[in-house]
DNA sequence: CGTGTAGTTGAGATGCGTCAATAGTTGTGG
DNA sequence: CCACAACTATTGACGCATCTCAACTACACG
């Protein structure tokens, strides 16, 4: 199945076609980069799980769209903590922002491969054709969107609502809804949702003991009762 | 569901919340009858304090500038609880959003004056010069980074923080940065730092027993450590 | 087999929420 | 001007959810 993403797509809440944790469908470079959408400009890079793709304070020059492997954008607080803003995967644009700095790092998550597409930023916006500019709004847009709803989570909402609404939203981006394998350690879905690791594993060891989700490995999380962890998530 | 933009003028009836915990008045004018074309001036519209602009649902057909007074954005939940995405002041832009349908509401803190841009959505984007594709992509990302600030402020924070850190923001937008009028209540502030009225209280009282900040009066903040409260809010 | 990293679990501390009482503010009408 | 009501904000006491610190387990890798 090829990845079926366009810049002009639909709702936020569309299940993608992505893969969450694996490299077993890879597409070839040529077919990722003409779904892409971006463009002809874009260039495959490749990194390591855990390496920089930008940081903070870095120039902003580039999209990114992800061919395989999972991304998270996050900002270092001066007392160590980190904030992990998002987490992108297969078929996600990553790297929109305002200014012509960076104001969040990306990091891959696990072994990643995307496709860079330079962009001349808003100043020259327009100046290219229109279908490029109306895909360039629609995905900023898009990303806006997914800005206010994490914000929202985070407000006053405690650990079951937060992990519960985390473990939905994966899944509805996973290509197996129900067999959800995680690509990101505890400390960062901590890091994602205001909480910390010993909380996070104590809501999902009583999330299995409720017999919500089933943990099968560490990583790996069978979702039993998705109803339940929709009603905990509101 | 597919992203619908309607060039169509009339006006969708939603479905109107009921205004959780408090009166719901009328607005002084119709909303969203401007016909102004995109770049140009519309009408200005008036709301009196605590009117609703538009309500998550409703149609997105138009971009808003404030002339005057202070407007919120937000969120009811089921559990009636409420929670405000942003607040906007004079010279502010807001209204949007990546569907054809608001996913928020905004209503008016205080009295507010505002004009009203209709914007034909992504599918007319371009068409237009370039000068307004421009500005509408550049105050998009820039909501774009105000709503990722707003998601970090909220995740891990304490209340001392999240309170510096809004006080800090206001000033910054407010023509005397050290003599700051609030125009929001407690539980606008609450619902916006994700505490509680009391605990946003609480927290004021302590920064003024700490001499870092005066309460002329409730809503009247006067600032007289700056760098405590920034350092504070890191 | 040892070492290192990731994850789980427990016990105690604490910051914030909840509930409740009090105080201040605004508006209305006599 | 005062009296009163309604609303908004402050303060206190207490409980609980989550954090902190620490021990332990599981698993990968040399």
């Amino acid at each position: 199945m090829p990845v079926s993403f366009s810049l002009v797509a639909d709702h936020v809440t569309a299940p993608r076609r992505a893969a969450a944790g694996g490299k077993a469908w890879a597409p070839s470079t040529e077919k990722a980069r003409s779904d892409a959408g971006l463009g002809q400009s874009g260039q495959v890079l490749h990194f390591a799980a855990d390496s920089e793709i930008y940081a903070d304070g870095d120039r902003n020059v580039s999209l990114y769209t992800i061919v395989s492997g999972v991304v998270r954008t996050c900002k270092f607080r001066s007392d160590g903590r980190r904030q992990i803003d998002a987490f992108y995967v297969a078929g996600d644009i990553f790297g929109f922002e305002a200014g012509g700095e960076h104001t969040l790092s990306a990091e891959a998550v696990n072994d990643v491969s995307l496709i860079a597409c330079r962009w001349r930023g808003v100043e020259a916006f327009g100046a290219e054709d229109e279908r490029m500019a109306r895909r360039i709004l629609s995905a900023s847009l898009r990303e806006l969107r997914r800005s206010q709803e994490h914000a929202l989570l985070l407000g006053r909402r405690s650990a079951f609502q937060k992990v519960a609404t985390f473990l939905t939203d994966m899944s509805e981006r996973s290509p197996n809804r129900d067999m959800l394998d995680l690509a990101m350690s505890r400390q960062d879905i901590a890091d994602y949702l205001g909480l910390t690791i010993e909380t996070v594993s104590r809501t999902l060891s009583q999330l299995e003991r409720n017999e919500t989700i089933s943990l099968t490995s560490a990583r790996r999380v069978c979702i039993l009762e998705r109803a339940a962890l929709r009603d905990l998530g509101l």
